[in-house]
RNA sequence: AGGCGGAUAGCUCAAUUGGGAGAGCGCUGCUUUUACAAGGCAGAGGUCACAGGUUCGAUCCCUGUUCCGCCUACCA
């Protein structure tokens, strides 16, 4: 090569653009069970494919980039496979937008063509962050790159619910779950978001049936589940009230009596009144109090979280109270309540109290406690195995002090509500036989926000299902031949729990599920810890009999300015996109990992960003100055004859080699990006370029920068 | 309510097992001598949140306090 010659600065967009189309053509990151070398997997956990590369993905990104590229170098088999998530609940919200905009709307279209609908929005703008994940140099086999739906994964998906249903330990029935008013859908627990909110302690008087001068005062936040009260608790030991358990109280506002009961799980002495209200139907304590005293579950709300005028009739209450409680939402039926039962001299007294309200995690509406059949999983037996793995050491989370919040979590997990009530996601393969089942489906037109109609079928839940992987043409108890598929779809997290081998090709025995599974290191965020990752390793160690990764890395994350988390629905995120563009990808690579340090979370600065642009640039002209003085011979001497500047860099070059290689195994990022600035900076250029200055004319030296350059070029990109 | 983490230079953050406190950006002065002014050299700037304790010695270990953040939670 004769002497070309560099600008004098760096310009990253030329350089990146030109090295990512080698590494493409030349295929250097495409993996095979064959290679030699001892396997090395990350499945990166997917993005949704509504989604934009923001920051966060940015840092994860690089983090696996950086270990992956490592070792690749170090001569291991190695795959990253890439892939995107369908995001059930969060891309029917961004299509239904579309919708709204065109005037249309989910329910105008229909079940059928929304999906079709959604699957075309895929196609032509679903693979955004796959291209952006390109420009972010991540060094993935783009060419195993999967989706959530695609076929294989569903078809895991299919078996998974299947085999679990069939060792019982899927279940359908009738549970208080939380239920989203505005995604119309069930939502797990870990899917409502808490906020804490000034709300108030209404004392509210009721009479005893038998002795209308005397009352029980019962305490609680939500007035306007009362009409729903099915009982009233007091402690079994409360000296105020015990000789009052077996007798009744009228119900204000209504012509019902209600029981009281001793309940010493519910009734907390010290709080409130000491006398609660059970309403089982509203509440997730009342629900289970009514479960002990064989409560009658009264629904008063309906699942638009609207005053249901039908069941108040129903529930006794007088006429003129539901009149004026009609189709109100819980925000207006509350004050409602209040007033009315002023009027009638039933409140006693209100006093500020603060309480947590559950919102939905995707679009922020607060969250019902409703009533209604769904899905579970039976979680106990699966978390069992997997509190075990992280306990005797086979998955090891980084940092350590992960661990117990992991384990704290998963031995106190409730069952897994996995239905929900939305059409975009994997079809729960059950049906009912309509003649078996007769008389236990019930339609009804369902309103969306554009005023359109769609029915939902709603199957009730003593209802017998034939759970198969396609469906069944011949009732097995009667013969029948016609079937209704369960309209509800799987938690998007239940097919992103099978992804280490859903994407490796189970159930089919393939090389690839062979050489990769279990894959080495999962590197994700706190966030998805239970969502994702505990449901990695239950279904991990359930369907492949091995854990499904080694380590978990725990790294940070990327906050705004508020230090708030940066989420797509809150418009706050930081555009890495832009950012690349002004300083170039590899100042902004070297920048997150420089500051991935454990246990704080990152607020990203421009001005540090701009630091690691000059360190590319410092970089680039270090190079630029040793292909211009290449010229004139080289000889590799032997140790003992280099020059005393040689050895020396040689010397500290292998020892930052050896400090960035253990930096690496302990996931300290940031210290081996440190070290590699340290290094190159203020030794290297500082130093050693300076030094051979003189004696460059001559000989001796320049072999030194060449294998310098290679070294800083792969390692830290 | 419980659990965890944080508090270090003007700002964003480091500091390997207890011994001299660092980086980036910003700031001051000098420097345009052919790798790089996105550079080089020199420098200012810190009661390491607060109060105790252990120790020959504490930013680091222990106790308590204050402030901030996060996670979990059914106190009606």
């Amino acid at each position: 090569m004769g002497t070309p010659q560099l600008d004098k600065t760096y310009d990253p967009k030329a350089v990146e653009a030109r090295w990512s189309q080698v590494w493409s053509q030349q295929g250097y990151f495409h993996a095979s069970p064959t290679h030699p070398g001892q396997p090395y997997c990350i499945v990166i956990p997917p993005p949704n494919v509504t989604g934009s590369l923001h920051v966060g993905h940015a840092l994860n990104h690089s983090i696996q980039d950086i270990l992956i590229r490592w070792r690749r170098m170090q001569g291991r088999n190695v795959l990253w496979l890439p892939g995107t998530d369908h995001a059930g609940i969060a891309t029917q919200n961004v299509v239904e937008k579309q919708l709204m905009a065109e005037g249309a709307s989910r329910e105008s279209l229909g079940r059928e063509r929304f999906i079709e609908r959604v699957w075309q929005w895929k196609a032509t703008s679903g693979n955004t962050i796959v291209s952006q994940q390109k420009q972010l140099g991540e060094s993935c086999d783009w060419d195993r790159l999967r989706f959530t739906m695609d076929d294989g994964l569903s078809k895991a998906v299919l078996e998974v619910f299947v085999r679990l249903y069939e060792d019982g330990l899927i279940y359908r029935g009738e549970r208080l779950i939380n239920w989203c008013p505005r995604c119309q859908t069930a939502l797990s627990d870990i899917e409502v978001e808490h906020e804490d909110v000034k709300g108030k302690l209404y004392h509210i008087r009721y009479p005893l049936a038998d002795d209308p001068h005397t009352a029980l005062i019962v305490a609680t936040t939500r007035p306007e589940t009362m009409l729903g009260d099915t009982a009233v608790a007091v402690h079994p030991d409360d000296p105020r009230y015990h000789h009052l358990i077996g007798r009744k109280v009228c119900l204000p506002l209504t012509t019902r009596e209600i029981p009281i009961v001793g309940d010493a799980i519910l009734v907390d002495l010290e709080f409130g009144t000491g006398a609660v209200k059970i309403t089982p139907a509203h509440d997730f304590n009342d629900f289970e109090a009514g479960e002990r005293h064989k409560l009658q579950r009264l629904q008063i709300f309906d699942h638009h979280a609207l005053i249901d005028a039908a069941k108040l009739q129903d529930a006794s209450v007088d006429r003129e109270i539901i009149e004026a409680l009609r189709g109100l939402p819980v925000t207006k039926a509350r004050p409602k309540v209040e007033a009315l039962l002023r009027e009638r001299d039933a409140l006693v007294k209100v006093e500020d109290h603060k309480m947590a309200l559950g919102k939905c995690y995707r679009c922020k509406t607060v969250v019902e406690p409703y009533l209604s059949p769904q899905w579970f999983v039976k979680i106990q037996p699966l978390a069992d195995p997997a509190i075990k793995a992280v306990e005797d050491g086979r998955i090891r989370i980084i940092p350590e002090g992960w661990t117990n919040n992991y384990l704290g979590w998963m031995r106190d997990i409730k069952d897994w509500c996995i239905s929900r009530q939305i059409w975009w996601g994997h079809r729960i393969p059950a049906w009912y036989c309509e003649s078996c089942n007769a008389g236990r489906f019930k339609r009804f037109i369902e309103t969306g926000e554009s005023k359109t109609a769609s029915t939902r079928l709603i199957v009730a839940p003593d209802a017998t299902p034939i759970v198969a992987k396609s469906a069944p043409t011949r009732c097995p108890d009667c013969g029948g031949h016609n079937f209704l598929q369960d309209e509800d779809v799987l938690d998007t997290w239940f097919s992103s729990a099978l992804w280490p081998f859903s994407t490796l090709g189970w159930p089919e025995h393939t090389p690839e599920l062979k050489a990769y599974y279990p894959t080495s290191t999962l590197v994700t965020g706190l966030d998805i810890l239970f969502f994702w990752v505990a449901r990695m390793i239950m279904l991990g160690l359930k369907f492949m009999g091995d854990v499904p990764f080694r380590e978990v890395y725990i790294h940070a994350l990327v906050r705004d300015a508020e230090g708030q988390k940066m989420s797509k629905s809150k418009g706050n995120v930081i555009d890495p996109l832009h950012v690349m563009g002004q300083f170039g990808t590899d100042a902004l690579r070297f920048t997150l990992a420089s500051m991935a340090s454990p246990g704080r979370d990152i607020k990203l600065a421009e001005d540090r960003i701009e630091g690691y642009r000059n360190f590319a640039n410092k970089i680039w002209n270090a190079a630029r100055f040793s292909l211009m003085n290449l010229d004139g011979p080289r000889t590799a001497a032997a140790p003992s004859e280099r020059t005393f500047p040689d050895r020396w860099i040689l010397s500290r070059l292998n020892q930052t080699i050896q400090l960035v290689t253990s930096e690496l195994e302990a996931y300290r990022f940031d210290r081996a990006a440190n070290a590699l600035y340290h290094f190159i900076w203020h030794e290297y250029c500082d130093w050693y370029l300076e030094l051979i200055k003189p004696t460059l004319q001559h000989s001796a030296s320049p072999d030194g920068p060449g294998t310098r350059q290679t070294l800083v070029e792969t390692l830290e990109t």
